[in-house]
Parts: C-alpha cells; sequence; structure tokens
RNA sequence: GGCGGAGUAGCUCAGUUGGUUAGAGCAUACGGCUCAUACCCGUAGUGUCGGCGGUUCAAGUCCGCCCUCCGCUACCA
C-alpha cells in the first residue's frame, strides 16, 4: 500500500447543489472524515477532499425558477455544504468547486490531453437528448412520448443531430477489466466489484462528453459552442485537489487517491468505469480503494433529495439535544456515532428517528455516559475526588484494552467503523460489569481504600482507552471524557499505537461529574416526529376512500415552455377508446403484456410495458385508451399496433379508463 | 429473461476452510446491586438456521431443485 510513503488521499464525491445536504451524503462525508482522523492518529499526512458539482445546466434552471443569478445560487448552496460539514465537526483539507478557475483550467489539461492522444474524438451525434439530465439516449430507450426515461425526469426529448467529442472508453474495457481481476480490493464492497464486470462485459460504448452550450459548464477549449459534459468534468476534480497539473511534486506525494468514498448510484458507471478508464487514458495511477455504500432507505426506496424525506443532519442533532438535554456539539458527535452505528456499512439500511434515539440511550447514554459518571462520582465519594496513582491491572485486563485498540484501527484502516465502534464499546460493557464484579461501594464500606483504588483506576483507565478509541467518530465527546477524568491531552494527538498500553491515568483531582449524553426519558422517545406521522397515516387508511389521500406532485416544467404545441400537432394522433378482449404476458419479459384489443370493428395487437402494474387477467374486459395512428413496431416477435395511454406513477404504469362504458372505437380529443 | 446478493431469536445482524447443547446487541420477563443518567450486573428464553431432496460418521456451512426479497442489466411504442 501506498499509505507508507505519501500522503494518504480520501474524496467524497463532489455534492450536485441541487438541495441541501441531508443524512445520506452526511454518511459519505462523515466516514471520510472518521477515516481522515484515524489517518492523523496514525501519524500519516493526509489529504480529505470534498466540494460541490456546480457545472451541471440543470443548475441554471434551478436558479432561474429561485428567481437567482447562476452564480450566485451556486454561491449559496456551496456556502451551505460548507456550512452542513463544519457543523458535523468535518475537517475536510479541502473544497473544491467545479466553476473555480483551478478546476477550470485542470479540466482543458485533460480534454487537451486526451484530444492530443486520440482518446477524445470528434463525432457526429444523432439522436434523442435530455437537456435537463444532459443525457444521450439511443432510440431504443425511448418511448414514443419522447419525453426523459428517467422516471424523475420525464422531460422532452429534443431530436438532436450534432458534432460532439467522444472519449474512447470502448478502447479501455479489456484492460479495465484485466486490472479489476488483478486488484480484488480495487472495488468495494465485492458485490458491486461484480457488477462492474458484468457492465463492462456487457459492452462499454464510446462516451459523448461534450454538449452544446446553453451559457452554463465548462467550454470545450477553442469551441465557444461547446461545453464538457458535466461528469467528464466533476470527476476530475480529484485530481486537482491534488494539485495537478500546477504542481507535479505535490502530486506526486498525494496521487494515487487511497479512498474514493461513494453512494452506490454513482459507482458502476462513473466512478468505477469511466473514472479509471479516464485515467489510464492519462497515464496516471489508479486509486487504491473506490467504494461504494448504501443508501438510507424510508419504507425500502431511497430517501433524500428528490423525496426530501430525509433530515437534514443539523436538525437530527438539534433534536437528539432537544430530546436529551445534551449540548449541541456532544449532540453531533452522537449523530456521528449513530450514522455509521445504524448501518451495515456498503448495505442499505433503513432510517429510523426511533432507533438512532433508542441507541442513543442504550449505547451512549446508558452505557458509556453513565459509566463516566459513576466512575467519577465513585473517586468523588470514596477517593476524594481523585483519580488514584496507577494501580496495576487486574488480571488480563490490560491486554484485553490493548487488543481492543488493534482490533478497532484494523477495522478503520479496512473503512469498517461499525467493528470499530463495538470494539469500544465491548470495553465499556467489560468496564460495567467489573464495577459490579468488585463492588467498590462495598469495599469502601469495608476500608479496603487500596482495593477501591485498584478498581477506580481500572475504571480511568478503560475510559481513558476508550475515548481515545472513539475520538475519530466523536472528537468532542472523546476531549470532553479525557478532561473529566481529569487528564490534560487532546485526544486528535495522542497516536493510535500508543493508546493500548495500561498506566497512563495519572492521579489527577476530578472535575464534579456532568452527564455527557443525557438519557432521553421514554415518554419523549414515543414521540418521535415519525411515530406522529404513523399515526396519522394510520387515520389516514381507516378513511373509507383512501384515494383521497394526497399524494407528493410531480414536478412539472413551467407553462408556457419551448416545447408547446399547436392543436394541429394534436389532431395528428388518432386517441380511440378500445375494448381489452384478450391479454397474456409475453413470454421472457417481466415488464410486457399482450393485448388483443376491438377498436370498433377492427381487432389490434398492442404490446405495452405495465404488467409490473396489471396481471393479463384483470385487464381483460376494461376499456383503454389507445394512439390508434402509431407506426407499428415489432417487438419479441409481436408487431404492436398501437399504444395504450398510462399515468407514470414513478416509473409504474397506471393506465387511463374512460369514466363510464363507451362504444369501441370512440375517438378521444 | 441474464448475472449477482440475501433469506438465522420479536428487531438489526455475526456465523472462518462442514465437527460437540447455533451466537451478539436491542427489545421482553424475572432476580441482584445501589456508586451512577429509573442506570448497571445476572438469569431466562423461544429459533423446523426460507422450503424440499442429496453428499457425509457429521451441514446454517457443500451439491441440486423450488419459493420470497433486493441490486445490476435487458424488455417499456
Amino acid at each position: 500500500m501506498s499509505l507508507d510513503k505519501k500522503t494518504a488521499f480520501i474524496t467524497t464525491p463532489i455534492y450536485y447543489v441541487n438541495s441541501s445536504p441531508h443524512i445520506g451524503s452526511a454518511l459519505t462525508t462523515v466516514t471520510c472524515d472518521i477515516i481522515t482522523r484515524y489517518w492523523k492518529r496514525l501519524g500519516k499526512p493526509t489529504l480529505f477532499l470534498t466540494g460541490t458539482d456546480e457545472n451541471a445546466t440543470k443548475v441554471i434552471e434551478a436558479a432561474t425558477r429561485a428567481g437567482e443569478d447562476p452564480k450566485r445560487f451556486v454561491d449559496g448552496l456551496a456556502a451551505e455544504f460548507q456550512r452542513t460539514w463544519r457543523l458535523l465537526h468535518i475537517e475536510y483539507d479541502d473544497f473544491i468547486r467545479t466553476t473555480e478557475p483551478r478546476h477550470i483550467a485542470a479540466v482543458h489539461e485533460v480534454f487537451n490531453r486526451l484530444r492530443s492522444s486520440g482518446d477524445v474524438v470528434k463525432g457526429l451525434y444523432e439522436g434523442w437528448y435530455c437537456v435537463a439530465d444532459e443525457t444521450f439516449f439511443r432510440d431504443s430507450d425511448v418511448a414514443e412520448d419522447h419525453c426523459c426515461p428517467n422516471p424523475e425526469c420525464g422531460k422532452p426529448l429534443r431530436r438532436i443531430q450534432e458534432e460532439s467529442w467522444f472519449f474512447r472508453l470502448s478502447a479501455y474495457a479489456d484492460r479495465l477489466k484485466q486490472y479489476i481481476l488483478d486488484h480484488p480490493n480495487f472495488l468495494q464492497p465485492e458485490f458491486r466489484r461484480n457488477e462492474v464486470l458484468a457492465f463492462i462485459d456487457q459492452g462499454l460504448r464510446d462516451m459523448s462528453i461534450t454538449r452544446s452550450s446553453t451559457g452554463w459548464g465548462i467550454q470545450v477549449p477553442d469551441e465557444p459552442d461547446k461545453v464538457i459534459y458535466v461528469w467528464f468534468d466533476a470527476l476530475v476534480n480529484y485530481l486537482v485537489g491534488a494539485g495537478w497539473p500546477d504542481h507535479p511534486e505535490r502530486f506526486a506525494e498525494i496521487w494515487p487517491a487511497d479512498i474514493h468514498l461513494m453512494g452506490k448510484e454513482i459507482f458502476v458507471r462513473f466512478h468505477a468505469t469511466l473514472w479509471p478508464a479516464m485515467l489510464m487514458a492519462l497515464g496516471m495511477e489508479l486509486p487504491d480503494i473506490i467504494y461504494a455504500h448504501g443508501w438510507w432507505t424510508i419504507g425500502g426506496e431511497k430517501g433524500g433529495k428528490s423525496k426530501g424525506n430525509l433530515p437534514h443532519p443539523g436538525d437530527l442533532a438539534a433534536r437528539i439535544a432537544e430530546l436529551s438535554g445534551a449540548d449541541y456539539e456532544i449532540s453531533v458527535d452522537a449523530l456521528r456515532y449513530l450514522l455509521i452505528r445504524e448501518m451495515q456499512f456498503g448495505l442499505d439500511a433503513e432510517y429510523s428517528e426511533t432507533a438512532f434515539l433508542q441507541r442513543f440511550n442504550s449505547d451512549l447514554a446508558n452505557d458509556l455516559g453513565n459509566l463516566l459518571n459513576r466512575s467519577v462520582s465513585m473517586a468523588g465519594r470514596y477517593l476524594n475526588g481523585m483519580v488514584p496513582p496507577p494501580q496495576p491491572a487486574p488480571d488480563g485486563y490490560d491486554h484485553l484494552l490493548n487488543n481492543a485498540v488493534t482490533e478497532a484501527g484494523d477495522a478503520l484502516g479496512a473503512i469498517q467503523m461499525n467493528t470499530a465502534m463495538e470494539a469500544a464499546f465491548r470495553l465499556v460493557s467489560r468496564c460495567n460489569k467489573y464495577i459490579d464484579e468488585r463492588q467498590p461501594w462495598r469495599q469502601a464500606r469495608e476500608g479496603d481504600d487500596q482495593a477501591v483504588r485498584e478498581t477506580l483506576y481500572t475504571c480511568f483507565e478503560t475510559l481513558r482507552v476508550v475515548a481515545m478509541m472513539v475520538q475519530p467518530v466523536m472528537p468532542v465527546a472523546a476531549q470532553r471524557i479525557i478532561s473529566s477524568i481529569g487528564l490534560d491531552l487532546n485526544p486528535a494527538e495522542v497516536p493510535w499505537q500508543s493508546v493500548g498500553k495500561w498506566g497512563q491515568c495519572p492521579e489527577k483531582p476530578l472535575p464534579s461529574p456532568i452527564p455527557l449524553f443525557p438519557r432521553i426519558p421514554a415518554n419523549l422517545l414515543n414521540r418521535t416526529t415519525e411515530n406522529i406521522q404513523e399515526s396519522q397515516t394510520t387515520n389516514m387508511s381507516d378513511m373509507p376512500e383512501p384515494s383521497t389521500q394526497p399524494l407528493p406532485a410531480v414536478s412539472v416544467a413551467p407553462f408556457p415552455s419551448n416545447s408547446t404545441i399547436t392543436i394541429e400537432d394534436f389532431a395528428k394522433l388518432e386517441l380511440r377508446v378500445a375494448d381489452v378482449i384478450d391479454c397474456k404476458p409475453v413470454p421472457n419479459t417481466s415488464k410486457l403484456l399482450h393485448l388483443r384489443v376491438k377498436l370498433g370493428e377492427e381487432e389490434r395487437d398492442i404490446l405495452s410495458g405495465i404488467a409490473e402494474t396489471y396481471t393479463a387477467d384483470e385487464l381483460i374486459g376494461k376499456q383503454v385508451i389507445i394512439i390508434a395512428n402509431l407506426q407499428p413496431r415489432k417487438m419479441r416477435g409481436i408487431e404492436s399496433q398501437g399504444m395504450i395511454l398510462a399515468a407514470d406513477m414513478n416509473g409504474q404504469a397506471i393506465i387511463l379508463v374512460p369514466e363510464t362504458r363507451v362504444p369501441s372505437g370512440s375517438p378521444v380529443r
């Protein structure tokens, strides 16, 4: 590993500035922060890079809607990300914005180099294009309505024919595959690695990396009418953060990255495929580890951005503070702990405020906080408020501590924060049990001062070690624990390797104890925001007509737009009511139904991709609305002679039917 | 449909190369303690380890088939 020779370099993705940060992005950033803090404890020079992705053309749209100048708009959002990260005790070293000159210059350099090397070539693109998503679609990807296939977008596509620059991704497929096979830890977790291999096997196509300029984004060198595709631009930030291309000596010290960490949605296509191929084309080393973590889900669905159903981390920390009475800084640390503790890293996890709060009580308040409190309090009562001078370790106890430190360190090195915290909290439990076994209150009553000193010294040693272990996750709380046991040092500066050694708590007077993580009262635990929501939904489902439940609205482009059509355009459509007289699934497909419909006297075959919403049987006898004059299209060997209209609800097709039965073949206008 | 993953105590999950009575945490019940944040400690658990069949002295662990869920991918006129 390059870890021993150079600056350890870790990155978050640059966040897309279309909404505020939520606990999903917080998970990525907090994890990077934890690993960085751990590296620092190992004495490594580190570079932790995060930032914002600001060049998407969607930005203009969002800015316009917000009635703002695009530049000011992104300034505001970038500032909000920075504010949030500071709030969460994130110590990033560099925050890159893709609108900065250093980034733009580097992107130009990449583009020019690859153009000279023949990895970027000019070509002609003809097909469908979604402006909002900056994405091209093949004919086969596009429905007859010519709307964006992305269910969260759905805006009308534009038929374009234009000159574009292409990155020769296909040329790197074999090399990339071989590299992945040769480097088993390169892509993680392993099941994602397999997805990438499958993706490559299926064939990589050259990627169009320029777009017609809309006045926002990074211009193609020498071609002011074009801008560089936002992903091709964004990934370069990792090089820029490492000092490329202007500071080669710095770059040599930092590159390659040790860890790129990101959510799974941008792993396969971009970080695990396009990015390594770009680096190969540039003749650069590939990062050590590219790691995709899972999502916070809500009811099994992805939470976050567009849905806006995941809390802002600042709000969640405030909620913890409010319910527990802990101060805000400590609540933030608690949130950091809960984020990594409530998730099996790499997999999705169901977000539950109740689960977070319960774990706050059980781990932080009852176990760790109370251990600190009872230890200090007993020292106050039995030892005149002093940490006793170092005492010998109980049998095997020092090894217990030392082994836990090693285990946690190994875990943090392997991006297993969860395991690391388990090791720390095992010590907490062990110590609570130890107190019970020794019963220092009885030792004191019996006047066995030496036994009391031994017992409590062991508690303080445990607390010291635990504080040192949790410091990467909870830096403020760790400092607070250390101060509470009379130590005058900064845990961030204590080398990890030295932590496990027994006997590092000198005799010191103790401040009077204040609960570090105050317990959340049980009655408040039941009154979480989601429980309130749940009871509301319950009431709603009791109502006779559940269909009256309000559904979240789908965003629609502002009305008078350049995609409006004339009444003559509309007249070209021949919409008819048809009776479904037969229907069966198309073999070997999961979405296709084969309908036989009656249209006046005529019968037709229609294929429709609605099998995920409807069974064949339930459609028979229904009336549907079809486009009758659509060009026939053959699929799976069957000619589809029309198209059924359906509402698109998050990708689910809900068919449109006449309000009352009408004669078969009736026109629709 | 193809490829991959998962199905273990009420919940979240561990279970190395097959080996004794299948584990942890949380939640529950009972007991103990009283230093402490009504905390902590102990005890008790319940499990057809998704189903069926097979290999083996021995299978949660290997093989085959099936069911359910998830991911990637194809299909969506």
